[in-house]
RNA sequence: GCGGACGUAGCUCAGUUGGUAGAGCAUCACCUUGCCAAGGUGAGGGUCGCCAGUUCGAAUCUGGUCGUCCGCUCCA
């Protein structure tokens, strides 16, 4: 078990507990829907159950995250490279892998009290242990938890397709490929970031569990006896990387698994999980895989899968460690610990203090007017910007009602165009989190902003 | 899937004993203003989740259905 300097669970700062508001939560749904994170899909036709889109600003947030994982996991590093698989897959990946077995968890309630229970995790498939009724279960019911559909249009059995329930597995198929033509060798790592889809039983908690979701996840392939240390340095590793972008410590921690809660493939697993509003949740798992996966591949495609290392004349099944991350449930995980209430001459400013990476948009450009003279320019310092940041123009209402949008949209840096601008060629910059505000010349404007978003 | 609660404009809600819908905020236009949610005048937007039933008449009663939240479950 690795101890990353994280804090022991009990040092939550009340102040910043989200737990210590119960409407906190509703407030960030509400803050999706009104500012255009995250919208219920289909909501025309009345909604279907556990989708959600992510609008003009949720798509940004949700794209930050995800580049500034692949950023951090490949654009940084020289040992990891990156992939794209199919999300359809035959039925032999997913028999394989554990999963066609494992996902099909054999259900029944107790007609008594209504409680529904795993059968092969109960002790006596007869008693209920919640009211310990005799014989008032139905009968067990399969609930296979893997999308599947037929590939091609007609249906027959030859034909069946599975959308993947993890990216993972698409790493472990293609690591030969990936090992003849990336020049890599353990302890290298293949990432993906991608969508998945679990027909969970009961999806909920906005979009904490959905049916469709984003991955991203890393397999790292290491000589067998390095797993144990490069088990440990992945957990802190990712550990850092959510503190590295603006997660208070308080709201973070690391948990190893019991034994007891360990999935089929996992010889140790530990989770970053974040404080949501209803209580300490899972981000991301870290877990030792060993080599049941390559070796299970080999198995069922008859392909050797492993590893000849020239330099001790030693050929073995790399163990793997992977680090496995919700996107989507991180995007709101983001959200929640970057919302913030403060009291403003008498008002309530809501702000989202994200990571300016992480923000949908870095600047936005606000004439002080709206008149011709200084919309022509102030389009002219926004055309000057884009290139290098995503950046909002907006140009209607008062100006202090748009420093307010752009708070409650986490936006670090508004750069206002007014009167004077026209004459000295300067700009007032103002910061999200201080309010206070810089003049800038408009050809150092680049370099200022530079410096801060970097 | 089972049990409980809920479902009225983009958001938060009001709607009296059933008589075919309102407020605040938000959005948009114009005027005014010009650095932290300013003021004025207007405008757009709802077959009250959906379907059926009872009734002369239903947002208000009944049934079903869809969706949301909580619990069982699950895990990125």
């Amino acid at each position: 078990m690795p101890e990353p300097d994280a804090p022991p669970e009990t040092a939550v700062d009340p102040a910043v507990d989200p737990a210590n508001d119960p409407a906190l939560f509703d407030k960030i749904v509400n803050l999706c829907k009104r500012r255009g994170f995250v919208f219920p899909s289909a909501e025309i036709y009345g909604g279907f159950r556990s989708t959600y889109d992510y609008g003009p600003t949720g798509v940004l947030l949700l794209r930050n995250v995800k580049n500034a994982w692949w950023r951090s996991m490949v654009q940084l590093r020289d040992d990891v490279v990156g992939l794209d698989a199919a999300i359809l897959g035959p039925p032999q990946i997913w028999e394989a892998s554990g999963h066609l077995a494992n996902f099909t968890d054999p259900l029944v309630d107790c007609k008594n009290c209504q409680s529904r229970w795993r059968l092969d995790k109960l002790d006596d498939p007869e008693t209920c242990p919640q009211c310990a009724a005799v014989g008032q279960f139905t009968e067990p019911r399969a609930f296979n938890l893997m999308f599947k559909t037929q590939a091609g249009p007609v249906e027959d059995a030859g034909a069946i397709a599975y959308l993947r329930p993890e990216t993972a597995q698409g790493m472990f198929i293609n690591f030969a490929n990936v090992l003849n033509t990336s020049r890599k060798r353990p302890p290298f790592g293949i990432a993906q970031v991608g969508k998945s889809f679990r027909n969970e039983i009961t999806p909920g908690n906005f979009v904490f569990r959905t049916r469709e979701f984003e991955q991203m996840e890393m397999e790292y392939f290491v000589p067998p006896d390095e797993a144990p240390r490069w088990y440990e340095y992945w957990c802190n590793e990712r550990y850092q990387w959510y503190l590295d972008h603006g997660m208070p410590a308080a709201e973070l921690r690391l948990r190893a698994h019991e034994p007891d809660e360990l999935s089929h493939y996992s010889s140790g697993t530990s989770d970053v999980e974040f404080l949501f509003p209803w209580g300490w949740d899972e981000l991301e798992g870290i877990a030792n895989r060993g080599d049941f996966d390559l070796t299970q591949h080999s198995k069922h495609s008859g392909e050797r899968l492993d590893y000849f290392d020239q330099a001790t004349n030693e050929r073995y099944v790399p163990h793997v460690i992977e680090p496995a991350a919700g996107a989507t449930r991180t995007a709101m995980a983001f959200l929640i610990a970057a919302y913030d209430e403060e009291e403003v001459r008498g008002e309530t400013r809501v702000v989202l203090r994200l990571h300016p990476r992480l923000a949908p948009y870095q600047v936005a450009v606000l004439p002080l007017s709206r008149k011709e003279e200084l919309t022509v320019h102030a389009r002219e310092v926004l055309s000057m910007l884009q290139p290098h940041w995503m950046v909002d123009y907006d140009d209607t209402q008062s100006i202090g009602r748009r420093y307010r949008r752009q708070d409650e949209l986490g936006t670090p840096y508004c750069v206002t165009f007014d009167f004077d601008s026209i004459d000295d060629r300067a700009v007032t910059v103002r910061d999200r989190d201080s309010m206070s505000q810089d003049r800038v010349s408009i050809d150092l404007l680049l370099d200022y902003l530079r410096d801060r978003l970097a």
